[in-house]
DNA sequence: TCTTGGATGAAATTTTTGGTACACCTTTTG
DNA sequence: CAAAAGGTGTACCAAAAATTTCATCCAAGA
C-alpha cells in the first residue's frame, strides 16, 4: 500500500502544489484528470469519480489510478483530503483576521480579545433569528416563572441572568446545580416552569438531571451550550449554541454572556411598560438604604 | 453530462438562511441536524448521511427526511447544492464581504454583538499591556492570597473569575459584598493579599467599603471597572477599564468577562508547571464522583 | 516485423451508501 | 382518559459508487 502521503499535520503544502510539481512524472490520461483538477480546485475532485472522469475525458479506472498515485487509499480518502483542506482554507481567514498578535508576550489580551470576536460572529451567524425570538416571547410571559441554572464555571452566567431579570420581572430564581439542593424543589416544578440551562463541554451530569427532571414534568428548557451542544438539548425546546473556543486552556463564555445580555435588552424592551416601574423601585429602595 | 449548476444570479439567500428562518417549524430531531450543519455549515453536510447523523445525534432516516423536508430530491443532490454554495462563495472573495443579512431588520442579537465587539476593540486598546502583564504576574505570585469581590451584578463574574483561578492555584476565595459577611474576615487580610474587585456604574458602597478597607490594612487591589472608574480606583494598585455601553437598557460586561478570560489564560500558561497537575487532579476527583 | 511492457477502458464485482417500510413511542386532541 | 396523529428509529432493500479483472491497444526496441 502507498502510504507516502504523510498525514498532513501543519504541513500546509496543498495538494494542488504537489501535482504541479509532479505533472511531468504522468501519464497523459493523468495528466488529464491533473488538469481538470487543478482548473476547478477542488471542487471538481468532489464530485463522484464517474463524474471526474467523463469531465477529465478519462475512464473511471484511469481518475481511481491518479488519486492512488498520489499516495491515497481510494477515491473517498481523496476527497476526504480536499474537504479537509477547503475547510482549514475557509476557516483561516477567521483565525487570520488577527493582526495585532505579533507572536510575544504583550498582546496577550489583544489576540484574545480577537478570538472573541470572531466567536461572538460566528455565533451570531449559527443563531436562527427565529429561535432567539421565541426564547424572547418565552421569557416575556409574566405567567412563567423563570429559573437559571448552570454548571461549574457557567453556573456564574446563570446568576448574571437572574440578576437581570429578577430585576426586569418577578417570577425569578436561581437553582444550584447540586442534585441535593433541588430535589425537593422540583415538585413545584410544572408546565408554566421555563428552565434556562448554561452548560458547555465537561457537561455536568447533575445539569442535565436537573433539565431531565424538570422536562419530564412538563416545564420548558432553553438551552445555552456550545456547538457541539449539552445532551441537555435532547430535552430542550430551544437550544442557543456559541463558539466556546480560545486561545487558552479553557474555553471562553463570552458567546454564552453576549446572548444572555441580549435576551435581557430585548426582553427588557418587551416588557418596557411594566419593566420600568420595577427598575425605578429598585432604585429607590437602593438609595434610602443608607 | 453537462453541470446545469446555473450560477444564482443575484439570488444569494444561502440555505443557512433559510434554515434559520424555518428552525422553528423543525421537529427536534430535524433541529439537531439543522444545528449541526449551522454549527459547521456547510461541511458537516459533506459527509455520508451516516456519518451526519450520527454526529447530529439522530438516525439515518431522520437526516434524510430532513433534506428532503429542505426541499432537495435526496441526500447527493443537497451535497450537490453545498457544494454549490462553496464554490459561489469561494470564488466571490466580493460576496464574503457581506456574509449574510446585513442592513435592514438587523436581528437583536447581531446588532447587540456587533456592539460588543466594537467594545471588545476600545477595551483593548485602552489597556496598557504592561499593566496587564503586571497583573497576570501579581495573579501568578503562589504566595499572595486571591480574593475575588464584585457588585450586583459584576458579583457573578467575580465568582466566574474565582472558579477558574481556584483550579489554577491555590489560596483563592470568594468574598460576598455586603459588610456583614466580610467584617469579620478583614482580620486576616493583610499585604500578602491581593482583593480582585469588579465595579461598574452604578458603583455600589459597600464593595468600595469592603476595598478601602482591605487597602488600608496593605492589601493590593486590582479594579475592573468601567471607563469613569469606581471610586475604588483611588485606592487600587492596578485598575482594567472596559467599555460597557451597549444597545441596552443595560451595561454590557462582556469586556470585563474578556479581560478577565484572558487573564485566566495568561495566568494559567505562566504557572503551567504547577497548574496542570491541578487541573489533573479536579478531572480526576470530578471522575471519581459517580 | 515481431515482441514486450506499460497504459487504458469495458465490463464484472464488491462495497458502500442512500432510501423505504414498518413498528414503537410520544404528544396531541377530542 | 382514550384515540388519533406525528415523529423517530430499526431493519431491510435497492441503487450507485468504488474497485478489480482482464482484454486490448500502442509505442519502443530487437
Amino acid at each position: 500500500m502507498k502510504q507516502g502521503n504523510a498525514a498532513p499535520p501543519v504541513d500546509p503544502p496543498s495538494l494542488a502544489e504537489r501535482i504541479r510539481l509532479e505533472m511531468d512524472s504522468f501519464t497523459p490520461s493523468e495528466k488529464r484528470a491533473a488538469h481538470l483538477l487543478l482548473s476547478h480546485y477542488p471542487f471538481a475532485g468532489l464530485d463522484t469519480v464517474a463524474e471526474f472522469a467523463t469531465r477529465a475525458g478519462i475512464s473511471a479506472p484511469s481518475a481511481l489510478r491518479f488519486v492512488t498515485r498520489l499516495g491515497f487509499s481510494g477515491f473517498p480518502d481523496f476527497q476526504k483530503h480536499l474537504r479537509g483542506e477547503l475547510e482549514a482554507q475557509l476557516l483561516s481567514p477567521l483565525a487570520k483576521a488577527s493582526p495585532t498578535d505579533k507572536g510575544q508576550g504583550a498582546p496577550a489580551l489583544a489576540s484574545f480579545a480577537e478570538a472573541v470576536v470572531g466567536n461572538l460572529r460566528a455565533t451570531v451567524e449559527n443563531i436562527a433569528p427565529a429561535e432567539f425570538d421565541a426564547v424572547v416571547e418565552l421569557l416575556s410571559d409574566p405567567r412563567r416563572h423563570i429559573h437559571f441554572t448552570g454548571g461549574r464555571f457557567t453556573g456564574a452566567l446563570a446568576r448574571y441572568a437572574e440578576s437581570h431579570f429578577r430585576i426586569v420581572r418577578s417570577s425569578v430564581d436561581f437553582i444550584e446545580g447540586q442534585p441535593a439542593l433541588w430535589r425537593d424543589r422540583m415538585i413545584e416544578i410544572g408546565r408554566k416552569d421555563v428552565i434556562v440551562a448554561f452548560d458547555i463541554r465537561r457537561y455536568q451530569e447533575d445539569v442535565t438531571a436537573l433539565c431531565e427532571t424538570a422536562a419530564k414534568q412538563g416545564a420548558t428548557i432553553v438551552l445555552l451550550t456550545d456547538p457541539w451542544l449539552s445532551p441537555i438539548a435532547r430535552v430542550a425546546r430551544h437550544v442557543l449554541p456559541a463558539h466556546i473556543v480560545a486561545p487558552s486552556n479553557w474555553d471562553s463564555s463570552a458567546g454564552l454572556l453576549v446572548i444572555t445580555e441580549a435576551l435581557v435588552a430585548a426582553v427588557t424592551k418587551r416588557l418596557w411598560e411594566t419593566a420600568k416601574p420595577r427598575m425605578e423601585a429598585v432604585e429607590r429602595l437602593r438609595n434610602q438604604k443608607p
